[in-house]
This record gives structure tokens, C-alpha cells and sequence, in this order.
DNA sequence: AAGAGTATACTGTATATACAACCTTATACA
DNA sequence: TGTATAAGGTTGTATATACAGTATACTCTT
């Protein structure tokens, strides 16, 4: 909600509002280029702008001389869901434990300024913590936070609700981004997860935007032994049969 | 190349053709705004909606007051479809070759038996391949497939078109699994890769469906230092972004 | 009552124009 | 020589206008 953001995406971000919080359903029809072109005293080049690209982004569907609806959100599975790994090992009927590393204001670094996507930028939260199963480490978790999405991310403990549970309760998450690589760990990643020298981990990268802003950009790392990434999934109809 | 496409498709679709025929090979920039206003008798904003697609679909990028430029393709693969590897390596641009290693009918294991799901059970399709970029392996590829689902499937040159693209031309596949973990390769992976002893892969591991029987089960074996797996998608709508 | 024609609303594309912000380079000046 | 300024090219955004194609609703005619 920048007061400066160019027109098209303050009618983009209006849209994407409604659609989020549920008031404009799958179906129902969005206003016209026109009627966009009243109610903001815009243009209607603009007003096209922002629904060509709402609908480029899968949000919408036109039909010329009809109007723009709200799409169906297709089934959707994905090899990684953003869920939480405390439920998850839960869920197995296993004990989660965990400990925070480390939790602090950071500057941003070149790297991190590049993956925020950002143009000028000072601060960031950062938040390392080991996630266990029954006592024994299986995930490193290295976060870097958005200040200006999460103002409120620092004053959390994340011992008992995990950065991950957090986030997904405090902003809605449209985007998301995932790598998967092997690597042979650090040695700081090595002794905080507890494993021998040549064990690999699997690293999975994860950025995940909220209006177009990137929220948080995350490093799992799991040892190879302890952890495998699963999903199993319908590609035709509807029902995601992710576990 | 369509006579009646729109004009800002022509634009794209010649920028396009520039970057994957490889005679615009990133890092290269390509005309700007006012030079293609002038080479195709348009006007600017018909050249600005050309190039801000491109943008969007992640084929260029551009810096005001500088210029527009090739961007530079990633070297990872996406989780979620099922892509050719032949198509993805080409796509970025790169030679694409391969080497069949074994192509040969074998006796289904018990662990095998397993993994097909099947109750009787005889004989397997088996295929061992590595593909390569750039005459570098990328993948090594081992494969078992069900005989009654794709009887043709041992008359095949896979060294003209690989088994995915067979499969997926030949079956129409409603189910996916995939389990990613990272491992150290075995003695005969790391020489089929040709990589050194230290280094740790990447083993996705896929079973796919159709009809309710499993048609092939793979695993495949990257190096973590020549790729990555990626995926990008919006949560709430539409097809997966990846690329 | 049925069909044809018309009016209207909506999207899709294209142009011309304008201004702002940004970057590089050349020029003038101290 | 070093620095400030100006000029020109580049992208980013926004507007006003125009015309074409499509779907729906309405009216008129038969």
C-alpha cells in the first residue's frame, strides 16, 4: 500500500484485495475498464493494464463484450507446500522441539538486497533456529524478513510458534518460489544439525511475495539422512493428495 | 509467425525467435523501445508492451536510461511438470545430447514389484541414460517401465527422442509422485556423471500414473553443482510459472 | 410469436503525446 | 585537471483517442 506506487498496481493491489479476503468470490464479475475508469479517475488504458495483467497472473478471466470474472482457482499441489514443520512432525506423532540460534536486525547485504528485490533498502529481520524430531535435528532454518511486511516479527518467540506459523497467520502469501540443490554443508551447519562430516543436505531456497512484495527468503537445510521431500498429486481433476 | 496476430506479438515473437535461435545470447542487448518503433513502423507503446511482456516471461531484463538485455536462463528444472529435459536444455538456449548406457528387458525386483504396485508380476522395461548440456552430464537417468502400459516402448531410439517425451506422447499420465533427497552417488553414478568423489547429488525419485496403474517409475540423478530444481507459482490461481 | 436488425456495453489493439526518472557522454567552466 | 552542467538516449508511467470484434439486450417487423 505504498503512497507512491504507480497507478496500475494501486488498482492491481484494490483487486487483489478483494479477490484475497474473499469478498469478490471465483465467478463473480470485477468491475469494467470503465467503471475502474469512474471510480479511480483514471484512464482506461490503465484500468486495462492492471486487469491484462491480473489476468496474465491467473487471477482473472476476460471475455470480450461480457466483462472480467474472478477465476477458479485450480487444484493445486505442490511438490512443497508452505506448511509448517512443527504440525508436520506432529502429525507423525512425533515429540517437535526446537532452538533458536540466533534472532537479531541485520543490514542487508548485496545478495539479500538483490533477492528482496528492492531498490533502496537498510534493514533486516533475521532469525536462525534448528527445527528437531523426537530430540534430533532435521531441519536448519535460516530467515531473512521484509521489515516493512512484518513489523512485528522481531518481538516473537519463535519457541513457541514457528517463524513459518507466524507468517502464514500474519500476511497472506500469493507467490511463492522454490530451489531444491544438494550440498555438502558448512561447518557451522554441520555441527548445528549434528551430523558427520560427509553427510550432504538437501538445501531448499524459498522466496514468497505478498502483493508483489517479497515478504521473507528462507534456507532449509536437511540432512540427507533424516529428511526427503515428498508429494504425490492428481494432475487432471481437482483433489491434491499432497502429504 | 500467424499474418492476423497483433502487432506486439509479431514484436515478441521476433525478439523470441533472436534469443532462442541463439543469435541473441544473453547479456546482449537487444533493440530498444524507439529503434523497433523505427525497424517495424510502429508506435512506442506497441514496442513498450512488447518488451514489458518479454520482462514479465522472464526473457529480458532492463535498466532505465540504459537499455534492454538478454537475461540470463537459469540452470534448474522445474519440480512440478512433467518436462522433457531435451526441450528444457534447448530452451535455455544450450546443445542438448545424450547417451543410452543400457536399454534392455529385466526381471522386476521385489522392491520393483513394490513400486509397480502389482500383485503378479514378471518382466520390467528397463533404461539407463545420461543427458548432457553442453557435452557436460546433467542427469543420468534410470528408468523402469511397465510393459503392458507401453508395449512399444523397447523399440525406441531414445538417443532421438528421450523416454519422457515417448511417454508422455504415448500415455496420458493423471497421477504424479515425487521424492527429492540429496545423496552421495554411487561408484558407477559418479563415473556416468563424471564428477568427483566429494560431490553430493541430487536423486528425485518419480512414479507416475494413468488409469490407476503405474506406468514408469524413475530416478533421477543430478550433480549438485550443474542444477537445481525450481519452481514458482501463485498460490491462490493459475497454471505454474515455472520456466 | 418469431426472427431480423439495432443499440449498447465490454474487451483487444494501436497510435500519438506527454512527462518523469535515470544513465551516459560531451561540453563548459573554474 | 577536476568539477559542474547540459544534452540526449533510455525506460516507466499516464492520458486521450480511435477502431475493431464480440456478446447481450432491446426493438421493430413480419
Amino acid at each position: 500500500m505504498n503512497e507512491i506506487s504507480p497507478l496500475y498496481v494501486k488498482v492491481k493491489n484494490h483487486i487483489l484485495a478483494h479477490i484475497q479476503s474473499g469478498v469478490w468470490v471465483p465467478g463473480v464479475r470485477v468491475p469494467s475498464e470503465n467503471e475502474l475508469v469512474e471510480s479511480f479517475g483514471i484512464s482506461r488504458m490503465t484500468a486495462n493494464r492492471a486487469l491484462r495483467e491480473l489476468t496474465a497472473d491467473g487471477y482473472l478471466s476476460r471475455v470480450p463484450g461480457v466483462g472480467t470474472f474472478v477465476k477458479e482457482p485450480p487444484a493445486r499441489s505442490s511438490l512443497m507446500e508452505l506448511r509448517n514443520i512443527a504440525e508436520e512432525i506432529e502429525a507423525r506423532g512425533h515429540r517437535y522441539s526446537s532452538r533458536v540460534v540466533s534472532q537479531a536486525e541485520t543490514v542487508a547485504s548485496a545478495a539479500l538486497v538483490e533477492e528482496f528485490e528492492w531498490k533502496t533498502v537498510s534493514r533486516l529481520y533475521h532469525v536462525q533456529m534448528v527445527h528437531e524430531e523426537n530430540g534430533v535435528p532435521v531441519q536448519l532454518e535460516d530467515r531473512f524478513v521484509n521489515p516493512s511486511m512484518a513489523p512485528d516479527f522481531m518481538r516473537q518467540d519463535f519457541s513457541l510458534k514457528t517463524p513459518t506459523a507466524y507468517l502464514l497467520e500474519a500476511i497472506p502469501v500469493d507467490e511463492l518460489e522454490h530451489t531444491v540443490e544438494a550440498a555438502m554443508p558448512s561447518a557451522s551447519q554441520k555441527d548445528l544439525l549434528g551430523i558427520t562430516l560427509g553427510e550432504p543436505c538437501l538445501v531448499l531456497h524459498r522466496r514468497s511475495w505478498s502483493r508483489g512484495q517479497v515478504v521473507t527468503v528462507a534456507t532449509l537445510t536437511y540432512p540427507a539422512s533424516r529428511y526427503a521431500l515428498y508429494s504425490r498429486y492428481k494432475t487432471s481433476p481437482k483433489g491434491a493428495l499432497t502429504q
